[in-house]
DNA sequence: CAGACTATGTTTAGGCG
DNA sequence: GCGCCTAAACATAGTCT
């Protein structure tokens, strides 16, 4: 028999129209990115937030801090009732999926494999809290739903602000809860 | 003479103690993740946003459908006011640096080279804002920031809580802003 | 539909200018 | 800091399971 397989080929960098070739290419490359986004993340100390949005509708994912906060709450108390919480947030079909888990699960193993470092590591993460106040003090308010919105354009901008209202509401009335609680 | 370079060496994917070569891996990698989201984004037709918050502070970065939005604007009409805008935009060396411009320029090249199907894929972006629109919905209130606050845990909770106010504070202000002009 | 596989395309660590 | 270089590490297209 020949070959088993043709390996990889080049693919041009256009919108591919097959929709399963495309689904199936999101999902790898999605993965990919995860990926990187948390290597980065962890090399270099960088904070990586991902939005993405699948072409078949909605389905996004997010990166770290959150993926290594997560790990840290959910590798040390195995019968911590936060971890439940976590865990159900993760496998919740609709907004976070299998890459998520997936590159929380890298995380786990990762972390299992370097056991002995995990003290050092751990005292690392614990100055993330910080460095995020930082940055979002310092971001002050340039986020990725507003770059999107300063490139909708002025015809798109009153259509958009409906939701930029509901968007609003939301952010305060999850801000306020969070302050009751804390 | 030897060899001019033994090539890519593996490196284990912890935090990198010296802040130079932080520094250099921060951004080589942060580039390809840059192109890894914006080649995502053609072949899939999906809008994927990024922050990423430096390890020196701040500076971060953002990708499409911005970008994309920015090529629409930056191609065809090449005399609008708004293209010097969103050019400035990109060359403000402080939050859009020389990775996104140099997303830009890729995704400008590549519309040169298809031309042909420019009229195609312009319908295709037409309908980014009602995706965008669509999509904020439903994430509903799942952003990186608030998935950040999740995993801070209750012990960072109060001190975090101040940056929240700010950060709400700093929303109600924009989006009000935004609501205002248009 | 997620995972395995292979061959090959792509990224990047380490250096240097 | 940016760009270039090399060679090794890594990602992934196509395929099958």
């Amino acid at each position: 028999m020949g070959r088993p397989s043709k390996g990889r080929q080049r693919i041009e960098i256009r919108h591919i129209k097959d929709a399963d070739r495309r689904e199936v290419t999101f999902s790898k490359r999605k993965s990919g990115l995860l990926k990187k986004g948390s290597e980065l993340s962890l090399l270099c100390g960088a904070h990586v937030a991902f939005v993405v949005f699948s072409p078949g509708g909605r389905a996004f994912a997010l990166g770290t801090p959150s993926v290594d906060h997560v790990l840290r709450r959910f590798d040390p108390p195995p019968g911590d009732e936060d971890d439940g919480d976590l865990l159900a947030l993760l496998q919740d079909g609709d907004c976070m999926s299998a890459a998520d888990r997936g590159a929380v699960e890298a995380i786990v193993r990762r972390t299992e494999e370097t056991k002995a470092r995990a003290a050092a590591e751990k005292a690392r993460m614990d100055a993330v809290g910080e460095k995020v106040r930082q940055a979002v003090v310092k971001a002050g308010g340039k986020f990725w739903w507003e770059a999107d919105v300063e490139a909708l354009g002025e015809a798109e901008l009153p259509e958009f602000a409906r939701e930029l209202r509901r968007l609003r509401d939301n952010v305060q009335r999850h801000v306020d809860q969070l302050l009751a609680s804390a």
